[in-house]
DNA sequence: ACCCTGGACCTGTATAGACAACTAGCTCCC
DNA sequence: GGGAGCTAGTTGTCTATACAGGTCCAGGGT
């Protein structure tokens, strides 16, 4: 019987600035406040915000110059093989039309089980997002996630619409590691409804857990229609 | 004019650290001094010693567990992402026992749709083979291949109780490039049967082109059951 | 017109001290 | 024998302070 600890105040301090970049209020290149205005603006220490900057900074979020300030980072492309794209371009790509229905936004507690895959004790918060997304009419992935807000801060308040999952978590998160296991089902009702699955239609899922800052930023399993999807990965021996 | 500034303290832990972790004085799962063993015996203060053991453990180099103290991180295991690894060993590393069924092995004449998917004329001829791979007495791969003999030549000589395709090729065609798709389906009976799926099971079908010599040494289809196989993948960004 | 020097402000690093939460092991008491 | 509780050691965090070095600009001297 706790109350829900506070975040460490470094913690704040990064969503802080977070908050700002995802909310379009600090911009690529922009200077954000420097050490001692966050000393003064927020009350924590000096080498508090300076844990906050550095390791925004270790990112890639940020770019510090010494003697001159801190700046957002330019957007970097994050291409590297087997990245499971943003599912917004694969569609465009295609020349279909792109839409998303958001069927559930909330925040949850994790279950046991949950709290194990995502790396957080039991009973945790974690924000939570079910979505559809479209190719012209067509249901083409059904993405069900969870983020800890400890890493990547502010998904709930995530326009959907206009920022895919994963373009929001390699904004906020930058992308350290990937993790992903494929397999091939019959899903549950639930799945097979919302993907508009023919009977006996499989399904291709993805289990995709993402790492930032050296924790999971974000779990998410990936439904996809059996007979309009596929996964293509190229390797280059090395 | 000035000495060559020397290196910040806490980089010298960390060093200190990564040294004795390379020469092998530090072993995976093994615990590394703890931040006040580092305060005494490096005479640096502890938030020193934290900031080094902190980037080490975000790094994945070393793990830290609250009251206890910091380890070594285990070996991550860096597969090459979605490097469909050899069979055999997959299936005995996981405590299986291997075996092969050779259900075919022929040459064959190309069809329209074949020569295309293989690079080669319509007519010409083709290694043919058609394999199921055991984990103990449960079928875990379908293995359907065509071998194109200009590029790896003597395939359909080879002992595949002893040496499964892939090693065939790798030691035949040096693998340059290999080029997957990976998709989900209730497959055909044939193949239903031989992987011996529950009714209504799914199947992971993974498709796969390898090439050497700038030409593609082979092509193969790939079924694994779904209740009982599933890919991995893990993507290191650099 | 040019230089250059100070000061203001920034990041980068280092330290000492403090408190919290957690863990493992020990002791003590029942 | 076993459970409760204490304790030492560990990580995790926060603060106040200090100094070094980089950058930029304004102002003054040449």
């Amino acid at each position: 019987m706790s109350l829900p600890q506070a975040a460490a105040r470094y913690l704040q301090v990064k969503d802080f600035i977070l908050e700002r970049i995802a909310g379009g209020t600090l911009r690529a290149g922009e200077r954000v406040p420097s050490e001692n205005e966050l000393t003064r603006t927020l009350t924590v220490s000096r080498m508090t915000a300076n844990r906050a900057l550095r390791e925004l900074a270790a990112d890639g979020v940020l770019v510090r110059v010494a003697g001159v300030g801190t700046f957002v980072a330019e957007q970097r492309v994050h291409a590297h093989p087997l990245e499971v794209r943003n599912i917004a371009d694969e569609i465009r790509s295609r020349g279909h039309e792109y839409r998303v229905k958001v069927l559930a936004l909330e925040s949850v507690s994790a279950s046991r089980e949950l709290a194990e895959r995502c790396g957080v004790k039991m009973g945790a918060q974690l924000d939570y997002s079910l979505l559809t997304h479209f190719a012209d009419a067509a249901p083409l992935q059904v993405e069900e996630r969870y983020v800890n807000p400890q890493v990547a801060p502010g998904y709930l308040r995530n326009d959907f619409s206009r920022t895919t999952p994963h373009e929001f978590l390699i904004r906020v998160a930058p992308l350290q590691r990937a993790e992903h296991i494929v397999r091939a089902l019959v899903p549950e009702r639930r799945i097979r409804r919302l993907l508009r699955l023919e009977p006996g239609e499989a399904c291709l899922l993805i289990m995709r857990r993402t790492f930032s800052h050296g924790r999971i930023a974000s779990v998410a399993d990936l439904y996809h229609p059996g007979s309009r999807y596929e996964l293509a990965a190229n390797c280059q021996p090395r």
